[in-house]
RNA sequence: AGGCGGGUAGCUCAGUGGGAGAGCGUCGGCCUUACAAGCCGAGGGUCGCAGGUUCAAAUCCUGUUCCGCCUACCA
């Protein structure tokens, strides 16, 4: 027979692993193909297979497997469906990283190799992240792991990209895209980061051709200058209204370049004289594009100046820079040098200087996808939390510009396209060709470059379900049901799914998408390495458990706000998990024996009514709050309810019966004890998964685990409206005594007694019937309830509502304290009615505010009165007794 | 430059038209047989500032200031 008492102290550790293991042995996880049941589908965000645990992966799956778990209580068939990411750039950086500390490097190793290598490293570490995700306590369905690079996922990879090929979609031409020098790739426009930071604008005279005097042009990148093929003027710049058709001599190259007329530039900044260099700049390559400029690349792909820069040749990009001012300085061509602030892009990945550069690669045509993608959220077919997001999510959608997919390095999709050695035909499909399907020749050479890694994770949401195949999971929880992410995927991710879902599966890829908060630290910065101030969540696990990890995250992850975290919250949610274990342990060490929770009991005491009546109300609240993403919310009503309602007082009072003789009394505790603790632990299970299985599990009435419990709903509960009326006047009397003696500093140990005067005689009853329990939690000696009875001497007087409870003092304390405290609260009621009593003297609040509104102030106005002419009653009595 | 969010008790925040709240911290009193990781009680706020709308504003509007974040092709 297993040890029904629980321990003195809650030791997460070996719980934790021991319940985890139960549920994934018992198949609790997994969800059904094919269910009658309601299904609930949620895709986690895949996580980087070289990665570890973070701050915000562990808010990210804690929230997700609150819904999971809650949902899967109600009823529902629940799929949580996890996964890894390859995570293209990253992981081939961190592997080549491990190379080169070996003295070697990707080249030296080829292709081929190289990507058995970094697969090597994925079977060795990609489970890493996976089993920290266990430790957090996440209900995945593990059977149904994927990898973006599985086969199936692959497959999917090539059939997208072939499909929006043959739909023009998908096309391959000459642009001007963000390349990071270190990593050697093309970066998507999203993947450059831009700071702010100090720089300088520099002004470098560009003699005239043919007569006396240079156009002056401010350029904050002299050594793009070797690549200039114009110097563009605004036509309405009356500066350089009779430039038109001439010629500026190129400093150091000493080429003659076209003075060129265009509206994009700016006559107020700087000069008015802009630099035109269509191969490294953006805004130049298109100006460079409507004038029919030449384009001269002078920067090559390793940041490093090439042979058309002349005598800079073979030069880093910024010592070229270096050189080239000193250069131009000596010659009396560099006017002047200001400081400036400007935003300069960076890889996301390496913090390397991204160089604009020319280059073939392949773009997603967006705005047709971008389209429908924002239409599905602005017809509210997906919804986003907070709401807020959509807005920012309809300006990234109105101003995207295609998408840069191709990337130049070996860990990823390979893209499907080969190239015809013989006719140059580019041939895109599916399966690799045999031969041209324009020359027929052989000689067929496959694209070297990979896809961008959130091509596939675009995909995820049905990829990971089994498309292209028309699988039964696809079937059952596509859409599904909800997304929850952070705001910074928000572009990367969330809004590419809904583009690729609605494209491909005709439908969006969820109807809800949640997006929660940044974990920070208690200052409110950002967690980084580089500051020292992360929080390792496994640390935190280990010290304070998981369970009061999880509620942390939970009750700090309002809407909209960011989360600061510190170890004293987590402290503070530790002694949370801390007193609900020791409530259990207290209802279990009370239970008879052959109790089980449908017992029949005797009539139900006030506390028994009240109670249930609360833990009924409590969980329509948590449910309501779970549906709407409230998880702070559902949080703090179960964090109340459980310390300051079902503890501090239901089980104070419990004890009266429990401690008892009369067996019917004691029976009626046991069970509704029992009863509200059973809806507890479930109510708390999908915040702390482990403490409540275990609590669980050793209770009487239960069968299997705390996950096919169900989740407590209101209707299971005798709703009994009396008993909260009754309950507040009991509470009344009792805070009002503990008021008193709080004040006074009567020692728990002196027991006082009491006179209850109330202003309803009818209610005298009520108190009556429940006399142990004012005395035991007022330690109270001698007490008497009527109504209309005089002060007693020698008394304090504490009032609520219109009734007021006096307290014998006599021999007890110091008057002069008191009279002191009385004058203080007559204050605070003067106070208090001064302020209605303003509301009531004006006539537009009478005319105009609603009825029931004037009503209230006016019973407030009462209640106040009758309180203050008591209060001055009580002082005036003291003012004439003497200690 | 544009956009978004925030400024409420010492700290972290909830509260979105009608009585300023919670948790933590602080202070005072308690080893009361579930829990000192606990129990009982107390103190503490001109709700950033200035206007406006309203009978009524922390809450709605306008302006302003400070902080944070996001987006951006003025060299």
């Amino acid at each position: 027979m297993e040890q029904k008492i629980l321990d003195k102290s809650y030791e997460p550790e070996d719980v934790e692993r021991k319940w985890y293991e139960y549920w994934e042995k018992n198949n609790l996880f997994r969800a059904e193909a094919v269910s009658e049941k309601r299904p609930f589908c949620i895709v986690i965000p895949p996580p980087n297979v070289t990665g570890t645990l973070h701050m915000g992966h562990a808010l990210n799956n804690t929230l997700q497997d609150i819904l999971c778990r809650y949902r899967r209580m109600k009823g529902d068939n629940v799929l949580w469906q996890p996964g890894t990411d390859h995570a293209g750039i990253a992981t081939q950086n961190v592997v080549e990283k491990d190379l080169s500390a070996r003295g070697s490097d990707r080249h030296a190793v080829g292709r081929d190799k190289f990507i058995e290598i970094v697969w090597e490293w994925r079977r060795k570490y990609g489970g890493l992240i996976i089993n920290q995700l266990k430790r957090l306590g996440c209900s995945c369905d593990w059977s149904r792991e994927r990898f973006t690079m599985d086969e199936g996922l692959s497959d999917a990879v090539k059939d997208v990209f072939t499909r929006l090929y043959e739909e023009g979609l998908i096309y391959r031409g000459d642009y001007i895209i963000n390349w990071c020098p270190r990593c050697q790739t093309a970066l998507a426009d999203l993947e450059v980061e831009h700071e702010e930071a100090d720089s300088y604008l520099y002004y470098i005279r560009y003699p005239l051709e043919g007569r006396d005097g240079y156009l002056l042009v401010a350029t904050t990148r002299p050594e793009t200058m070797l690549g200039d093929t114009a110097v563009a003027v605004n036509p309405d710049d009356k500066r350089y209204r009779d430039y038109s058709g001439g010629n500026v001599v190129l400093p150091i190259l000493n080429k003659t370049i076209p003075i060129i007329f265009d509206r994009y530039v700016d006559v107020e900044f700087g000069t008015g004289a802009l630099k035109i260099t269509p191969a490294h700049d953006l805004n130049d390559f298109e100006i460079g594009n409507t004038h029919e400029l030449e384009r001269i690349k002078v920067i090559n792909e390793k940041g490093f100046m090439n042979e058309l820069a002349g005598p800079y040749e073979g030069m880093d990009r910024f010592e070229c820079r270096e050189k080239i001012l000193a250069d131009l300085d000596r010659a009396g061509l560099l006017e002047k040098v200001e400081p400036y602030r400007n935003a300069i892009g960076h890889c996301y990945r390496c913090k390397t200087m991204i160089e604009p550069l020319l280059s073939k690669q392949w773009f997603v045509k967006i705005r047709p996808l971008a389209e429908k993608a924002s239409q599905a959220v602005r017809e509210g077919k997906t919804r986003i939390y907070p709401s807020n997001w959509e807005g920012i999510y309809f300006e990234w959608m109105n101003n995207i510009r295609d998408w840069c997919i191709s990337r130049q390095i070996w860990w990823g999709h390979r893209i499907p396209a080969w190239y015809c050695g013989d006719c140059g035909e580019v041939i895109v499909s599916k399966n690799e060709p045999e031969n041209c399907s324009s020359c027929s020749s052989p000689n067929l050479v496959q694209d070297s470059d990979v896809l961008d890694t959130w091509f596939s994770s675009a995909l995820w949401p049905f990829s990971t379900l089994g498309w292209p195949e028309n699988t039964d999971e696809l079937k059952t929880f596509y859409p599904t049901s909800a997304l929850v992410t952070g705001f910074d995927i928000l572009f990367f991710w969330v809004a590419r799914m809904i583009m690729m879902g609605i494209h491909f599966m005709g439908d969006v890829p969820f109807r809800d998408v949640y997006i929660h908060a940044l974990v920070r630290d208690a200052e409110g910065k950002k967690m980084s390495k580089s500051k020292g101030n992360v929080i390792d969540p496994l640390e935190v696990m280990g010290q304070f458990g998981t369970d009061a990890f999880r509620f942390t995250l939970a009750a700090l992850a309002a809407q909209g706000r960011d989360i600061k975290l510190s170890e004293e919250r987590i402290q503070g949610y530790r002694h949370f998990v801390n007193k609900l274990w020791n409530a259990a342990r207290f209802v279990l060490m009370n239970l008879s024996s052959e109790i089980d929770v449908n017992n029949k009991c005797g009539e139900l005491s006030l506390p028994d009514r009240w109670i249930l009546t609360r833990v009924g109300r409590v969980s329509g609240e948590v449910v309501k709050a779970f549906d709407d993403y409230r998880f702070n919310d559902a949080a703090s009503i179960c964090y109340q309810f459980v310390w300051h309602e079902f503890c501090d007082w239901y089980l104070e009072m419990a004890k009266e019966a429990l401690y008892g003789t009369d067996q019917e009394k004691k029976a009626s505790a046991e069970v509704t004890s029992l009863r509200v603790l059973l809806a507890v632990v479930r109510m708390l299970h999908p915040f702390m998964p482990f403490v409540t299985e275990e609590i669980w599990q050793k209770l009487p009435s239960t069968q299997g685990s705390i996950m096919n419990g169900g989740f407590p709903e209101a209707s299971d509960f005798p709703a009994d409206g009396d008993s909260l009326k009754e309950m507040d006047l009991l509470m009344g009397v009792i805070t009002g005594i503990r008021n008193i003696r709080g004040e006074m500093n009567i020692k728990p140990s002196v027991k006082v007694n009491a006179v209850v005067d109330l202003a309803d005689a009818e209610q005298v009853e009520i108190l009556e019937r429940n006399l142990e329990h004012i005395k035991s939690l007022a330690r109270v000696n001698d007490i008497s309830i009527s109504s209309g009875v005089p002060k007693p001497e020698a008394s304090a007087t504490a009032l609520f509502e219109h009734n007021q409870v006096h307290v014998i003092l006599k021999g007890l304390l110091d008057f002069e304290e008191e009279r002191k405290r009385l004058k203080k609260e007559i204050k605070k009621v003067e106070n208090e009615l001064g302020v209605s009593d303003k509301k009531l003297s004006n006539r537009g609040f009478l005319e105009k505010a609603p009825d029931e509104v004037v009503q209230e102030v006016r019973d407030k106005v009462e209640t106040l009165r009758s309180r203050l002419s008591k209060l001055n009653q009580n002082l005036s009595f003291f003012e004439t007794i003497d200690a």
